[in-house]
DNA sequence: TGTACATCAGTGAACGCGCGTTCACTGATGTAC
DNA sequence: TGTACATCAGTGAACGCGCGTTCACTGATGTAC
């Protein structure tokens, strides 16, 4: 077709495999409810055989590395796109703009959400690299612009002299400084992440359905709440 | 000993045994991090026989749903202690000894915490008797009474009229009546139950440690922010 | 106090299962001439 | 265009493992006389 594939044909089907590989441990999640990846399910699932999946990783634990780091970057992205979907200067339509999205990615998919922030998975142990934790850094970055964002306004709202720069990580501590956050904003920021994570986590682990009906208009509410409290109006 | 025991020697031993089962279960939560509950690896730590398990036990299910009704019944017990330690007429100190005791706990014990508010054990299924619903409705009801302590002062700081009781479930809605709320008030109850609970799921998942040094005073400064968004002082 | 019997907690072996991982191999796909 | 060779994705059988569950049994503990 094209002057050069940038691949060769065979490399091409075998990146295709090792991404179905992919979706299908993620259906299968979604399936078994909390089930355990099993590459033998897999392979019979793709038709294959237990060993074949070892051409693609070298085994299980690299499997799910890989899967957590994709559903990483999904999630950041869908954020970003969601955040971008408003103009910069509308910081409390930003705020629950992320946090809507946060839960809408978590209640469409809840095996990805739980994948990052449930139990890890039985019997893996995260590799010492840390792409995970580079991930999650990227996301913890996006909810100190927000504030950034917010800042003058929220300012008014909270103590600032309870926090100083050795209670947060170094890295974290040094991004929060490069959107030139003061430390009770950066602890603010954690705090938000707190407050749109915990209905969602209830909700999606079953908790919120037996009391209420429409767990989405709770969570709008919170919002709403969260970007008053930040003394935002809009 | 005493005149008659209520227990027969035997009765009394047996009670021990399969209270010492549920200990030993949960002592391998705590160990192998997420790991199933496994009747032969019990057994095997009791110097016991997999199979003697099921004369205390009729299946795994039923140990597990045992264990999820204690840990429920720990854990409203040690939220109620925690508020009694405060008088009556402080609203806000109430509402923060229940936050704190339930990170507390969540921090002491997370292998129990996860067993309530993380996945489902693998290969578990609830029973449709649904002891951990009925457990579970009066942790909320605990909440519900914390905010109808707060209320004239709350009422001021949110909108009246958004909800209506078709939003909850009518058990809940029920339980709300009772203490003299109106359906907002409801809400609000279950949003601070949110709040209480996200930085509590992020710290005990460890994604919070990356960032802070300290997650027990960001989860102070949280619950000020809480009480006094409450209108509560004190 | 001593004997005869009933209870029942726990044994140990077996069942069938699914798992992750390894390895010598086959046979189709791609490459070089 | 056609042949000879190299690559390599996938096979299938095997390994050793731990699991939940069942069942006929043993032997200690308790009870009744």
């Amino acid at each position: 077709m094209g002057v050069d594939a940038p691949t060769s044909r065979r490399a091409r089907i075998r990146a295709e495999t090792a991404h179905e590989i992919k979706a299908v441990a993620l259906k299968h999640m979604a399936a078994n409810g909390t089930a355990s990846i099993s590459l033998r399910a897999i392979a019979r699932d793709m038709g294959m055989t237990a060993g074949a999946i070892y051409s693609y990783y070298d085994n299980r634990d690299v499997l799910i590395s890989a899967l957590i780091a994709d559903v990483y970057t999904a999630l950041a992205e869908e954020l970003k796109v969601a955040r971008g979907e408003l103009p910069v200067d509308d910081a409390a339509g930003r705020v629950r703009a992320h946090g809507t999205a946060y839960r809408q990615w978590a209640i469409s998919r809840p095996e990805e959400f739980r994948l990052l922030y449930g139990d890890p998975e039985p019997d893996y142990t995260p590799p010492p690299g840390g792409a995970a934790a580079e991930a999650e850094r990227n996301l913890c970055a996006a909810l100190l612009e927000l504030v950034a964002a917010a800042w003058p306004q929220a300012a008014t709202t909270i103590a600032l002299d309870e926090y100083d720069w050795s209670d947060f990580d170094t890295e974290f501590a040094d991004r929060a400084r490069e959107v030139g956050l003061i430390p009770a904003a950066a602890a603010l920021s954690l705090r938000i992440w707190g407050r749109m994570h915990g209905l969602v986590a209830l909700e999606v682990y079953g908790h919120l359905s037996p009391q209420v009906t429409d767990p989405a208009k709770l969570y709008r509410t919170e919002m709403g709440e969260l970007t008053r409290s930040l003394g935002l109006t809009g």
